[in-house]
Order: structure tokens, then sequence, then C-alpha cells
DNA sequence: TTGAAAGCGCTAACAG
DNA sequence: CTGTTAGCGCTTTCAA
């Protein structure tokens, strides 16, 4: 496979190699005719410029690595549209995506796998990296920060670190959760939070949601019932029976787990719960995952493409990151409770 | 940055540039005494060879494309696990993962986007390519055929191509599944395939299935009922209100999408049908998303997982590919017919 | 407005 | 068993 280089495309231009190279990058004034002369040459030719070649000479690869943490399944927030935004803002700016694996946890990619993240970012194949589902304390940020590599944080980490972050409002959202139900009349209001193994793992949003419910029932006077759920059906039926137990007259539930609003749906019906007549419910997820529900939901929106895109951006344009606002799309899945709906039947 | 380089090395260790290479190649015999030297060197120094330089001169990179066509959301299958076996098969021969959209459809990334795999194909950037979600008709491998670069199919398409493939045998998967539910007694047996645009994209496998299911039904004598189904709720039940308008006794179904079976479930109980009494169940389907659901389903699994590290391995040992058996675990989703089973009742 | 030439870091002949 | 050297394809001084 002998591919074309710049030597053979200024031969056929009548140029010098130099010139070839100064019409593609712009950095020469070059005349008209010698600029159509050199791209119909590289156009006869197919020329494109060898990746590697380049990166040796100018010193970047205008790639970045995307760093994908794999903590096992169960516990796995969806990924995919992160990843599209990532994949997205990079196409953007020119830039690839190189997929890695930061071997936390001898998950299940035990061998001897170590952290390609290292790997990549020291024999220079990558100029920067998105670090996808960052712990409070998480590793990553150490090994990038070693390593003198530009990097974005998905996920907003605890400690103090040079490394700008991207994350979403948590705060704001279980704040709008609760205003919503509570101008509702709801006063009796449950959390159905990550997995157990999300709080485990140090995944700062599931603390920070927490939080935040909690402290926008407390200002609100209410009182706060909440409990971190598996995303299955057993699980969710589980959640509601304890909640239920420790609240009989719970009457909206505030739902964080990208998993688990589908199987949330069903075990309500199961228990011959509906949405919203006995019980109001606000997911907050991304939103492509609301559509495949009844009924439409009210629902806080958690822009995960838009995070991808912002990390890249971020990474291209440094500054400080902060967090995506958080909205709140009115569906039909919350009413007023029926407490306060029966005396007006009546 | 300035980062180590193969001359530092060779400097502090006191031997020649080439000799740091052979250590690390093991193409010449070292003598014990130097070679310790060499990585003393390397550890103090910190040296890792600089991956540009080496594509520069070997002519390979040890990366592989991994090339997700972007589709949209709702037809989409769930790629995860995909990725991840061809993550961790890359990572098993020490090659790294470049993420790269083909611009199909002027899909979602509208820009100039055109084909990032020929893009990273062509300024090579990659040695090989895995194509996920092979259409019956893909652009892509014509793109990789003529740029004579090494790839694997991850889907069997239609005519013929020089592009070995990986993919599932639906073919038995749904002769497994007939076979399964007519053993059981179950005389008519409806298909939920997967959404009308994966038929319109020429998703191989939505039409392996179907034809699959067709036929063993056929060759067991009954009349085949199926539809493709949008992976929403209210898919599900427009879906099963035709099913069982087409054929009042339906007693069984077969299920072929990834996002559907937790809606399906929830369908199913919202008309009041109890699984399995009512209606047998057998979804094909990745084993991993079974766990979201109740009862314990029997089910033909993908193996999502192996078939993207099967389809490394094919690159790094080229071979004409193949498909991953269909096997049936047996939950408690499926069971003889009402019909069949009153008469033993009463 | 263009060319010539050096050199990025590495590997693989050649030479000892 | 080890060192010297040329050159992969590109960009960018330095010179004209």
């Amino acid at each position: 496979m002998p591919s074309t280089t710049i030597t053979q495309v200024a031969r056929r231009a009548g140029v010098a190699p130099s010139t070839v190279s100064y019409v593609l990058s712009g950095n020469r004034t070059i005349s008209e005719a010698t600029r159509a002369r050199v791209h119909l040459a590289i156009q006869e030719l197919h020329y494109k410029p060898h990746a590697g070649a380049r990166s040796l000479r100018a010193g970047k690869t205008n790639v970045v690595a995307l760093v994908v943490p794999f903590y096992g399944w169960s516990s796995e927030p969806i990924l995919m549209p992160y990843i599209y935004g990532v994949l997205d803002g990079a196409g953007q700016r020119g830039w690839n995506v190189m997929l890695v694996t930061s071997g936390e946890d001898a998950s299940s990619l035990d061998q001897e796998a170590g952290s390609t993240l290292e790997e990549v970012v020291a024999s220079r194949m990558v100029d920067g990296a998105v670090l996808m589902e960052v712990r409070l304390d998480d590793d990553r940020l150490e090994v990038v920060e070693r390593l003198g590599m530009p990097a974005v944080a998905l996920g907003l980490p605890l400690g103090p670190s040079t490394v700008p972050y991207v994350d979403f409002d948590f705060e704001s959202a279980g704040r709008l959760c609760v205003e919503h139900l509570a101008a509702l009349g709801h006063r009796h209001i449950g959390l159905l939070a990550p997995p157990p193994g999300a709080f485990e793992k140090n995944l700062g949003y599931a603390h920070r949601l927490w939080g935040a419910v909690a402290g926008a029932l407390a200002q609100a006077g209410l009182a706060f019932h909440g409990l971190p759920v598996e995303p299955t059906l057993a699980g969710a039926k589980q959640a509601l029976a304890h909640l239920l137990s420790e609240e009989p007259s719970l009457g909206a539930l505030i739902v964080h787990s990208d998993a688990l609003i589908g199987i949330l749906m069903q075990a309500l019906h199961q228990l011959g719960k509906v949405v919203p007549a006995d019980i109001s419910v606000v997911p907050i997820v991304w939103a492509e995952l609301t559509k495949h529900v009844e009924p439409p939901l009210t629902y806080v929106n958690v822009p995960a493409v838009e995070m991808g895109r912002a990390a890249v951006e971020l990474l291209a344009e440094p500054g400080p990151g902060g967090l995506l606002p958080a909205t709140l799309v009115e569906g039909r899945s919350t009413s007023p409770p029926a407490s306060t709906r029966r005396p007006r039947d009546s």
C-alpha cells in the first residue's frame, strides 16, 4: 500500500515540498497559479498527509482521549449520549477521538490492562483527554496532572484540582423537583437514588442530588425519605415497599437513575399505583429515555449530549468549566396529591 | 512538556540508541548487563516511545478504527457491549481504539463531517477497522476495500465482499425460539421485530431473524404473525393489539429488539396479560438486559461482548469469519399455552 | 513568491 | 554483542 507523499505531490505540481505544505497550512501567501496546480495534484493523487509524520514534526496529534471507566454493567449510567456528544464536539474541531479505558478497580477487564490512559498520553498519541464519569476522588485526575496533559472532567470532583470540569447542576435539579411537587401540594416526597454501587464508587452525581433533594425538602419543611435502588424490577419493588412502609402517605417520587425509570413505572403498575393519580413521578434523566414510557413524563432533563460537547469545547478553549443548567419539562406524570384532590371530588 | 527520547535513554544507559530500540523490540540478543542498564534508564526517565515517530518509521500504528454509524437514537441498538468487547479485544493485543463515525445518512451530525473513516484511513492513523452495525449494502465496505484497509464487519452484509464478518446466528436463534415454544405446545406464535427503521436501513439482523422465524414456523406447520415495533410503550401496545386482532388466541411472543423487552412486559401487564400464564415471552437479547425484568426470562442470548472481541480477533488473525452460536436459556417466561393446560386443571 | 535543508524520534540495515 | 547511519514524511527556519 505505498501511499502518496508530499514529495510526490510536489513533483507532480512542479513545486517544492515545502510549497505544498504551505498551501495546506495557509502559513504563507501563495500565488493563485501555484495554489491551483498544487490542489490539482493533491486531488489527482488523493494525497492525505501522514498523521504520524505530522505528529512527530508538529508535536501534536489532533486526537483527544475519551476515557471511560468500566465499573461493571449494573450500576452503569447511560454512556452513549455522552460519547456521542464528545464525538460530535471533536468532529466540529477536526479532532479524532481515541477511546480508552482506565483500568480502575480490577473490574471485568482484569488482565495487565493497566491504565491505557497513561499509555496513550505517555506515547503522545493524544493532545488532551476527556474523563468520563469522574469520581469525587478520581485517580485519573492525578494521572493527567502528573503528565501535564490538558484534560476536562465530565463530572465534578471533590478535591481541588487543576482539571476543569463539566457537570450537570444537580442542586438545581433537586430543587426544581421538590419545588414543582411542593407547589402541587405534595408533602410526602420520596427519592429513588442511584444504586448503592454509585455511592460506594463516589460518583459525585449520586451524592450531589441526594444532598440537593434533602436540602430542598428541609427548606420546604418537609421530611426526607430516600434510598439507593438497584435498577431491576425486584430492586424497584423493594425500594417502593420500603419507602411506603416508612411513609404510607407517600404521594410523589423523584427518581434519579438512568436505567430505572421504565422499570419503576412497571413496578408501580404492579403495585396497583396509577401515575399520577395515586403517585406523582419526576425522573431526572436524559430526555431520550423518557420516550419509552407512558404517560408523558414530567422530568428534569440531563443534557448528556450537550455535556459531552461542552467538555470538548472546554478542552479547546480552556476555562474553569461549570454546570449545565437543569430544566423541568412538564408532562403528565405529576398532579396534586390524592389527599388534596379528594375533597374537591366529593 | 519536553518528554524523554530514545537518545536520552541511550546516553543515560551508556549505549547507542539502537541498542535501546533492540532491548525494547527484542530483535537482537543483548547481554544481560546492558539490558539491565537500559531498563533502569527507561524506568528512571519514564521513557515511552513516541507513537508518531514509530508509526512513521514502522508503517503501522497499533490502532484500530471502531466505526459507529449514528442513525439516530430511536432505532439504535445497544452499542455499549459491542464497544466494550472491541475495547477489550484490542486491549488484549496491545492495540488502541479510535472511535470514528461514518457520516452515513445526513443524520444528527450534519455538518461537513463526511466520512471520518475515510480520513483516519487515508492519513494512516489506523491499521484496521471494525465496522459496527453493518447494513446489507453498507457503504463502508466499499470504502475499506477501495483503500485497501483490513477490516471486519460486525454484521453480515448481503453482497459478496472481501471483508470478513462476525455476526450472530439469527437463523438458529429464530429456530430455537420456535422449537422451544412449539415443544411446549404453542401453535399461535407472534414475532415482535425491530422497528421499521431497522428494516428500512437494511440492518441485516432484522431481516434475518424475520426470515428465520417465518421459516421455522412454516416448517412446524404454523402460521406466521409478526410486525416491526417501535420501542415505546405506545408502540408495544399497538403491536400487541394488532397481533391479537390478527390471531386472538396468540399464546407466545418472540421479541427481537434490544430496547423493547422491558417495555413489552409493561405493556402486557397493562393489558392484563400474565407472563407466562396467559402468554409466553422469549426475547432474543443481550443477557444483561434480561436482568431488569421479572419473571426471570427464557431468552436467546446475543453475545454482544464476545462478538466485539471476535471482530478484533478476526482482524488480528484473518479468516472468513462467521456466526456466533445462539443458545436458549430457560427461565420462567414460557410455559405451555393456557389452552393445553386448562383441560389438566379441570 | 518560492526553494533548500535540517531535523522531529525511531528502527533496521550495515558494519564491526 | 554493540555502534553508526540513513531515512520514514512532514514543517519550518533560512535564503533567495
